[in-house]
DNA sequence: CAATATTGATAGTATTACTATTATATTTGC
DNA sequence: GCAAATATAATAGTAATACTATCAATATTG
């Protein structure tokens, strides 16, 4: 990832905000330092009120960006998708071989993620691990379904739906690139959570990433 | 699992409640109307004062068996990772080929649950519908290692050390027995969500169940 | 039947997750 | 360069949450 173009917005549906935080300075400054506050303190314990401390401004300036912390969680993790899937199909353009392509999207998808100067206000090696806490959270609520009518979970799926192609481009008989797909890329996160918090139930630490595992559980699944 | 027995207890780590909600009627309640409230209003909804006007009981009463909404939601899991625990051991006791023995265990904690007669007053099928959704949210907190040392998550990882124990067996010069077992048990969870909400992203439904993907996925995975 | 334990009722607190209003800056359009 | 428009800040207010504390009423048990 050292060609990525600097003159390149990731979009996000106009939905998730009230005003859009890449219009104004203090928009920068709501999504760069919510990053770093969610990352310390976490998203429970997280309130705009405190955000707004933090950025020296005022709890209802935030509010005319976000209509909740909810959302902006919920922007964080379009965006980070968004960049995610920049990242893919960079990676895996003018690649023929459709094996050696799905190595380069699972290695893209499951790695840990340094910071990189994609955005100056947007520190993506935090993003990375709030979204290992925090993403499945944006999901699990009773108002997904809506949520996901809006169009919220969009980028998402296009990430997996990226993945599923290029499975079936590798093994057109394998019955469940859908699943295997959005196992993964949920899966990644989970292992990268385990291993820094319940180390006994992963083989993944310093040493073995999660990359190793899947791309040897991929290679294994879909060979005939 | 016709033959579970009816004088056993799934015993629930100590310091999770204050006290035991097993040790008397209003407890049970507590237990039983909380999973119902739980799986009908979400649990960043449901609150111990809803509860109590739904048992007809006081809000103060419930924080006499729970110091917080997060240690029931805990409890349950506890309780429901002990119950799972148990049909695991019974469905795979006396097994000798540890394929077979593999498949019987990815059956049970992958499948969907119906309600059994192992306890009156905890419905397992709605019980099931609530780990699906909320269980991550018990690990992914701030919390998490104080909690973890303190052995709340004990029985959750016995159920997936059972697994790695199988998965060793079938092939023990695989090397991602650890990550492969956790990846299921969450995995699973997480197909069945995806299935009832975000349909396009996984192959599983009424008629490919999860333990279908996962029997294929392992075996796959495990060949030499 | 008295002692003890359990539950219920009420009140109170700090915080949260907002909305509304008004004042003060800042930007922009002419 | 100034008025109009827009963005931000400050303040206040509300209903709900997540509790704690106290005391009264009820059940249980020895």
């Amino acid at each position: 990832m050292d060609t990525m173009l600097s003159n390149i917005k990731i979009q996000v549906n106009e939905k998730i905000y009230v005003k859009d935080p890449e219009s104004s300075t203090l928009g920068k400054k709501i999504i760069q330092e919510s990053i770093i506050l969610i990352d310390e303190i976490g998203f429970e314990d997280f309130t705009f009120k405190k955000l707004g401390d933090r950025i020296g401004s005022n709890e209802s300036s935030i509010y005319r960006y976000f209509e909740s912390k909810h959302k902006l969680l919920v922007y964080l993790s379009s965006w980070y998708w968004g960049w995610m899937e920049y990242r893919l199909v960079l990676s895996t353009s003018n690649i023929n071989d459709p094996m050696e392509k799905l190595k380069r999207a699972l290695t893209i998808v499951t790695e840990k993620i340094e910071d990189d100067n994609t955005t100056l206000h947007i520190n993506e090696a935090i993003l990375n691990r709030i979204i290992i806490v925090q993403f499945t959270k944006t999901l699990l609520t009773k108002e997904v379904d809506e949520e996901n009518k809006e169009g919220f979970f969009l980028v998402y799926k296009r990430v997996i739906n990226r993945i599923i192609t290029i499975i079936e481009e590798v093994n057109p008989d394998y019955m469940f690139a859908k699943s295997l797909a959005s196992s993964i890329v949920e899966g990644a996160l989970h292992q990268h959570f385990l291993k820094d918090h319940l180390k006994t139930i992963t083989n993944c630490n310093d040493d073995v990433s999660p990359t190793a595992f899947y791309i040897n559980l991929v290679s294994q699944t879909l060979k005939s």
